[in-house]
DNA sequence: GCAGAATTATGAACGTTGTTCAAAGGAGGT
DNA sequence: ACCTCCTTTGAACAACGTTCATAATTCTGC
């Protein structure tokens, strides 16, 4: 075969891992051109015959670590909780849960998820958004059976809302922008806030149903 | 008095409107040091007379920021729409219906208060934070008539946590990171929200008192 | 095997950043 | 007028992503 793609692919990876490392150690600031060199072993301008620039990079990193949160979201779908109430519930707090940890234990690689802005003018790649697309999964399919009257558009809608709800308290929390919370009353809120939601909906069910 | 004291503050001042206007025009990033300086017509140098570092010229710019949003809040709480259910509810949907459109109409200066990182180790200043507090005052209000049985720690809590729910849908809504939502249907997107947060409150305050 | 073609690696160089600093300038007091 | 102190200046610095002429390497056809 030939060697020469061959080690390209393999430099590539080691690229991708170092980057991934580094993200994960100091942060998407602490990702610089020269030291993924040093680390992989060649000369800055090699890095742009595997990538053409470091956002294509990030975006990659991004793709693994949307990668491992999806499989931490189907662990969690797959047990749910022996809850007291409706297993569509358990499913979506357990989900939520699970969401939590996985930022609290991948802190600057789920980070960059969200941190990292296209540079002006190109838009994100359209396996990027089918990627998303599988993560709301694990939120639609409890959610449809919560609300069995709405169209399938209204609970794709629903299930973007709640993941931001769910996603914009785990994000201002883990911030030491506003005051800090502690972790175990992160998960409660969010808990508190996803069952809320969910009583919210059997209620305005029963509200529907009873006219 | 002294006329070089009144000097330099005239020029902080204009550094702040020029950098509030450069932000707003082409978002944080496009905030230069040397451009800022040829705005307000002096050298580069001069601007760290008048300020230690960008960093806290953004800051201040939030604080502006900041100060124009709770005044909007400000408003809509005054003006509560003629709901059909309790008022504290109106009140909540008016007030995150009023900052998605301070959001809407702001929109690299209000994302600037977010997206912006403190440089490693210096920490968020005092009157930062007691200004978040002040915004809080909106929802903590309403929101502890809609849980009489709480104590007011936890109202504290769960204001956080759904003034944070509203921004992240918000947030993630106003990004092109996900895929796009038409701005009419974000807002009802961040109606229901609240809408349902309400229900299950005063559900779950129904619960617990039927027991 | 090997010469010529094509591709890839190299690191100095470029253009931008934020920030600093020696030197020049100007205001206030005696 | 002079000295002192503070301010202003813009060249200089360090660090960044990215590019590019040049050198090294690999591939190709014989």
């Amino acid at each position: 075969m030939a060697p020469v793609t061959d080690r390209r692919e393999r430099q590539r990876e080691a690229l991708l891992e170092a980057a991934e490392r580094t993200i994960a150690a100091k942060g998407l600031d602490g990702l610089k051109a020269r030291e993924l060199a040093r680390e992989i072993g060649c000369a800055v301008g090699a890095i742009y015959n595997l990538v053409a620039d470091l956002d294509e990079l990030i975006l990659r990193v991004g793709s693994r670590t949307l990668a491992r949160l999806d499989r931490a979201l189907q662990e969690a779908e797959a047990r749910p909780l022996p809850g007291s109430s409706d297993p569509a519930v358990e499913q979506l707090v357990a989900v939520a849960l699970a969401y939590c940890r996985f930022a609290r234990a991948n802190l600057p690689l789920w980070r960059t998820l969200f941190e990292h802005r296209m540079a002006e003018g190109s838009t994100v790649p359209e396996w990027a958004l089918s990627e998303q697309m599988t993560l709301f999964r694990h939120i639609a399919l409890p959610l449809a059976s919560l609300m069995p009257q709405a169209g399938s558009a209204d609970v794709a809608l629903f299930t973007r809302t709640m993941f931001s709800a769910v996603h914009g308290v785990l994000a201002l929390g883990l911030d030491e922008k506003l005051v800090a919370v502690p972790v175990a009353e992160l998960e409660r809120q969010i808990e508190t806030l996803v069952r809320l939601i969910c009583t919210g909906l059997l209620a305005g069910e029963a509200t529907r149903a009873r006219r």
